[in-house]
RNA sequence: GGGCGCUUAGCUCAGUUGGUUUAGAGCACCUGCCUUACAAGCAGGGGGUCGCAGGUUCAAGUCCUGCAGCGCCCA
């Protein structure tokens, strides 16, 4: 066999094994109905969109699931694909084109302009993909779709028609918010609201009638005072009680104005009397319909002036017509003050501008009817969210929640499949496009200009997938979906959505449990962002530490479902423990010949104390690994794996195995070698779906001819494991004596190539027994000269010394002894005693505890206090006689 | 304004139904080692009383209340 390098290289294995992989279909699925399903739908990155660090964490717990699942023997399924992002993508494109060859999507004309875009994404669209697939991910490829492809376009169709017929779709002539810079509607979800510092200026409203009377209105927002069309105050509001039924001059626009009453008025803030522009604020929409006021529109589609304002005005940007409102009023003498005034501001969530709230006509969903079985499904427990408290989140906007708008003003989507025709007046909705009117046979028919929102297809993703609204095998097989992965702040765009529709449109659950992540943040806190810089490129990272490295260390930091502060430095962790489990997997390999490489388990009784210690080890990390998994706790699955690794393998048991492997005992070096061999080999399984390129590298050095490859090797399980409670006692002792002669050694500066000798006494025939049995891991892995072992032994006049659970073990180190420092370090051991037992003290002369706690508490704390006091008198009796 | 979460070693985090030695890990730090699997390593060590104040209990980092700070979501 050939030797393997010092330091795992993962650049040269990953690739390797990933097209291995793909070549051999391992991550393909057919429906096999004579077995169970394991299915996931990846959350549909966008196509601009370039690899983050969300992804990472994201898809690397995706993969965990379900490479897991394959290795269990389920029929695994983790759909890959990629979501157009009609904002992002045609922006994008729009500055590509501009760029490129200097024209507008309007140079292009609709149809080019799309074309054009196909283009764009064949040439640089998913580029994701590609950048996943460095990670390892194993999502059947073959089964890659796209939210615009022909198939989701058709189930989008479907899904429109049927909601329209059912009355759910409708249009609507509202306030929505309005983004002047993608000329498009958005819907709630999709504005954030930022604090902005902005003023609160008082404007003079002179009262129409009354001479020298005015009504002094507050507002963040002077620009919109043109399309006023009333004046609100409380109706119980006394100072403004005259003035109810009157009109006031609105400046400026020189128009009349009504004084209103309405209770919405907090009168509280600013003077209590409120503009009201019905066509610019839902707020003031809403008392605009109650009052039948006029809905005046004083913006074009990008913020600036129209004519209906004064002519001086229109055309001008809205922040520039806000400083000559203000400048204005102020020359009239009818600015009253400017207050400092932090309010919050909603802005586009693509293109990062405030918006605009726009009266237009829109296309909406009525959500209700959706809202109520989704909120049962979850709250019923059908579907579990991981962690669990989302719940309440999930609760409270389905509870409030409002309609959906979902046309967009943009030519990159799902065309609205809404059709009238200009002579009759007839509009339907249609799944097949009309070569003429129906009603009265007038080839004036036209289509809909809008697209739908991104999301109207993602929230089809688990089954337009899968083939809806066709009624296929796959569908069938395999629908609904196991687990879905993904970040909370998309929990309303999508995940409530895809509840819903899957309950409306396949009359079951999408999926049955969501695991919830925490999102990435930087060292500071702060959200990781293009704009910061903070946000190093995975790629980069797996370049420079390897895909393992990056996924493992992700997963240790990963804490369930809490955000991460990251920093490259900590995938060291994950590079340092490849590293580790490289070279023992080397060291193992090394000593392997023919007989003992099977990776079957010793006889029981051929099993020395290390190798049945070890292997009760194995069975709890499996446990243990099994039970995290199950729960979502990625991060704690991860630990146990590391530890039992470091901790136990290579701290300890490849340590005592060694002068067997050395020895000439045919049958002890051979049950080692066989036990190593099992414990590596399960071990690689448990880290496949963390690590799975160096897990696959080392089984094929491992794998016997009758082994698949790792990725389809079975699940370890910790039944076939014996159990032995007494083999972990007595190792426990034995490691207790060796580092306590290693602490001695150490503190006492002896170089480890020197040898020592060591007395062990005292303690239990039993325990002697133990250490006699194995003398020998003693001797190595404490580096002792001449050891002895006996019920009483005097104590060597310049020694240092030690308790163990009762045995006290000396060390003599005549001429190397410092009597000074072995007086300080049995000085701070008795006060730790002393401590203890005072402690425990207390609490047994406390009447209360003895009397009121359980007996066996109450008993394990008299054995702990014999214990203490025991030790305590043998280290005060080493002290003693040191001092003579 | 409402809701949710967080506050444990210098840093990042564990601590799952209150009791098992005086709270654990990694990184960082200190000491000694290139011991033929690994210096991306080995051995040993120092360091926190668990945000603050009360309460429940024989017993609280762990449950309850209030407060403070930080963060997120919604209005």
């Amino acid at each position: 066999m050939k030797e393997l390098p010092k330091i795992y290289d993962p650049n040269n294995v990953e690739d390797k094994w990933f097209d291995h992989w793909l070549e051999k279909k391992y991550f393909h699925s057919e429906p096999q109905p004579e077995k169970k399903a394991f299915t996931v739908m990846i959350p549909p990155p966008n196509i601009t969109g370039m690899l983050t660090m969300g992804h990472i964490l994201n898809n690397t717990l995706q993969d965990i699931l379900v490479r897991k699942a394959r290795m269990e023997g389920y029929e695994t399924m983790w759909l890959p694909g990629t979501d157009h992002a009609g904002i992002a993508t045609q922006a994008r494109v729009e500055k590509f084109i501009r760029e490129q060859d200097g024209k507008t999507r309007h140079d292009y004309g609709r149809e080019a302009f799309i074309e054009r875009i196909w283009e764009w994404k064949e040439q640089y669209g998913g580029i994701i993909i590609r950048q996943l697939q460095k990670l390892g991910v194993s999502c059947d490829w073959d089964r890659e779709r796209f939210t615009l492809d022909e198939g989701l376009s058709k189930a989008v169709r479907e899904v429109f028609v049927r909601l329209y017929e059912k009355g759910l779709i409708y249009k609507g002539r509202r306030i929505i918010n309005w983004c002047p810079v993608s000329h498009t509607a958005l819907s709630d979800e999709e504005v954030i609201y930022r604090e902005s510092e902005g003023h609160l200026w008082y404007f003079r409203y002179p009262v129409s009638g009354l001479k020298d009377r005015h009504l002094v209105i507050a507002t963040t927002r002077p620009e919109t005072m043109l399309g006023d069309t009333a004046v609100a105050v409380n109706p119980r509001d006394r100072r403004y009680r005259d003035l109810l039924g009157k009109t006031v001059l609105l400046p400026i626009a020189e128009r009349e104005i009504p004084v209103i009453a309405d209770d919405y008025v907090d009168m509280e803030f600013g003077t209590g009397a409120v503009k009201i522009t019905p066509a610019h604020d839902p707020n003031d929409y809403e008392i605009g319909l109650r009052h039948g006021l006029e809905f005046l529109n004083v913006m074009n589609e990008d913020a600036s002036m129209n004519d209906t304002v004064p002519e001086r005005f229109a055309g001008m940007d809205r922040y520039a017509c806000r400083k000559a409102v203000v400048r204005e009023f102020e020359a009239k003498g009818l600015l009253e003050k400017v207050e400092d005034y932090t309010h919050s501001v909603g802005y586009s969530e693509r293109a990062g501008v405030p918006i605009e709230p726009r009266l237009s006509e829109q296309w909406f969903v009525k959500m209700k009817p959706l809202a109520e079985p989704a909120l049962k499904a979850v709250n019923n427990g059908d579907i579990r969210f991981n962690p669990h408290r989302w719940v309440k989140t999930y609760n409270h906007w389905l509870e409030n929640i409002r309609d959906w708008c979902i046309s967009r003003q943009l030519w990159w989507g799902h065309r609205i499949p809404v059709f009238s025709c200009a002579d009759c007046g007839w509009e339907s909705a249609l799944r097949e496009d009309p070569d003429r009117c129906p009603v009265c046979g007038s080839a004036k028919v036209r289509q809909d200009e809008d697209v739908l929102d991104t999301w109207f297809s993602s929230w089809l993703w688990p089954f337009s997938t899968l083939g809806w609204p066709e009624d296929t095998p796959d569908l069938e097989y395999y629908y609904p979906t196991d687990d879905l992965v993904t970040a909370p702040d998309i929990i309303f765009f999508w995940v409530a959505r895809m509840i819903m529709a899957g309950l409306e449109f396949m009359d079951d659950i999408p999926f049955k449990n969501v695991y919830f992540t925490g999102l990435i943040r930087d060292m500071q806190g702060r959200k990781m962002s293009k704009s910061l810089g903070n946000s190093p490129d995975p790629l980069d990272i797996i370049e420079d530490y390897g895909a393992d490295a990056l996924r493992f260390g992700m997963m240790l930091i990963a804490p369930k479902g809490h955000d991460i502060l990251f920093d490259t430095s900590q995938i060291e962790v994950g590079r340092n423990f490849m590293n580790k489990l490289w070279n023992a997997s080397r060291f193992v390999l090394m000593n392997r010949n023919e007989k003992t490489g099977a990776g079957t388990l010793p006889q029981k009784d051929e099993l020395l104390l290390a190798d049945r210690w070890i292997l009760s080890r194995l069975k709890a990390t499996i446990r243990s690994v099994d039970g995290n998994l199950s729960r979502y706790r990625f991060n704690d699955a991860a630990k146990d794996i590391y530890d039992f690794t470091w901790s136990n393998f290579c701290d300890w048991y490849i340590e005592l195995i060694k002068p067997r492997l050395y020895g000439n005992n045919e049958k002890e070096r051979s049950s080692a070698l066989s036990t190593a061999v099992y414990v590596l080999r399960s071990l690689l399984k448990l880290l496949h779906p963390y690590a799975p390129f160096i897990t696959e590298e080392i089984w094929q050095f491992l794998k016997t001819s009758d082994d698949p490859d790792i990725i389809l090797a079975p699940w370890p399980g910790e039944e076939k494991i014996p159990a032995d409670k007494a083999a972990v006692r007595d190792m426990e002792l034995i490691m207790g004596v060796i580092t306590a002669i290693r602490t001695i050694r150490s503190e006492m500066t002896v170089p480890p190539s020197k040898k020592a000798d060591v007395l062990i006494g005292g303690g239990t025939e039993e325990s002697r027994k133990i250490l006699e049995a194995r003398r020998g891991d003693l001797i190595s892995l404490g580096k002792i000269g001449a050891l002895k072992i006996a019920g009483k032994v005097e104590k060597p006049a310049l020694a240092s010394s030690a308790v163990v659970k009762g045995l006290e073990i000396y060390v003599p180190l005549e001429g190397l002894i410092d009597i000074e420092k072995e007086r300080e370090r049995l000085q701070k051991e008795i006060s730790a005693y002393e401590g203890r037992i005072n402690a425990s003290q207390s609490k047994l002369e406390n009447p209360a505890f003895v009397t009121r706690a359980p007996e066996k508490i109450v008993e394990h704390e008299r054995k702990k206090l014999g214990n203490y006091r025991e030790t305590l008198a043998l280290l005060k009796e080493n002290y003693r006689k040191l001092t003579v």
